[in-house]
DNA sequence: ACCTGAACACCGTTCAAGT
DNA sequence: ACCTGAACACCGTTCAAGT
């Protein structure tokens, strides 16, 4: 009982990844709206003002929760095309990854894309974010690379792919579409059925 | 000055509209985050227990205003679909509609669109709602009717083409893409060039 | 019937003070 | 160096009381 000084003060820094990890289960939990730092400071047992000694304030708290949920999209992204054959499958894979890893934590999604922090220069984030962009546009220039596409600008491809799929994601994610986020077969028939017309179009011929 | 007792106490219901009118002027002045029901109170002249006699809380008088929004959103679309002539034009017209409306009120679209407010039964917001999704499907059939698509479900290639406007609308709105929301010019280009994929597809061929 | 003022339980943030 | 407790200016919501 002696020697171990560390789990009840949080000297070096501990605090900071506790209250990040804490942050990110109430975020979970009660969403956006309902996320108080003073609540995570509770769920910490640490006093409300003991987190403004390692973030200057509530946004930049929930701007190094958005720095990780970018991570790990580009992490789940990254991971599906890497699997894929050719590039209709890659872009299959990664509708569906999208879809599930945005569905799955809507609290994290509408923090990443819900305009909820107000945007701050050329951050972590920002960077972490292109990433995920950069792994979109990197299954269009496979695809163009083995002649499968369209002869424009790959950021122009990508950029509708990712259209379509962010869009079907936000639509259920705001319950906007009523489905069930526990549904992955509805989710994957979703998924393909967006990824096969941003492929072929819904014209006839 | 004896006759008109209007303007200063807002007796029959005028109070209601009044909040409603402030609180759109506050959303789009402030965002949702920064949206308060005293604020509104204020702005009016009242006190800030007034509201609760109109409203039964917050979120109510935010589901108020959101059926505005969609209401507006359908009309807009409605509008631009009427005058146009085949099923190309009418998507590429609705695909710009949707997101010059949605750019426009970042506030009320992330009240639209946000996940902002608990979604509750069978309120006014389901049906204008669903009467968005219905002028999307509307554009669909007459294509199918005149054999310009594929025959699949309308509502599901309305799915499609709606998730891809969506997504192009949230990620400009959210600050993910860099996109000036007041550059008319490139908010065109960009549905156009979303609405003619959705069209014809990223493949070659 | 409609509005007000005080009150309650919450926030985010700051700052002197403690170890 | 790191954390605490009191304090301040805000919320949303309720409720007795006023007209």
């Amino acid at each position: 009982m002696a020697g171990l000084k560390t789990t009840d003060h949080y000297h070096h820094g501990d605090l900071r990844n506790a209250l990040l990890q804490a942050a990110e289960r109430l975020l979970q939990e009660r969403g956006v709206g309902g996320f108080s730092l003073r609540d995570v400071a509770r769920a910490v047992g640490v006093s409300h003002a003991a987190p403004y000694r390692h973030f200057r304030d509530k946004g930049t708290l929930l701007r190094a929760l958005t720095g990780r949920g970018f991570e790990r999209l580009r992490a789940a992204l990254a991971d599906a095309v890497a699997g894929q054959r050719g590039p209709e499958q890659s872009l299959i894979a990664a509708t569906r990854v999208y879809l599930q890893t945005t569905v799955q934590d809507p609290g994290m999604t509408r923090l990443m894309f819900g305009g909820v922090i107000p945007a701050q220069g050329d951050d972590d984030i920002t960077l972490r974010l292109s990433s995920v962009r950069e792994v979109l546009v990197g299954i269009i220039k496979a695809g163009l690379a083995v002649g499968a596409y369209r002869d424009r600008e790959p950021r122009e491809l990508a950029l509708v792919a990712w259209s379509s799929m962010h869009g079907l994601a936000m639509l259920i994610d705001s319950a906007t579409l009523d489905v069930e986020p526990d549904d992955t077969e509805q989710l994957d028939a979703l998924a393909r059925s967006v990824a096969q017309i941003v492929l072929y179009g819904i014209s006839r011929s």
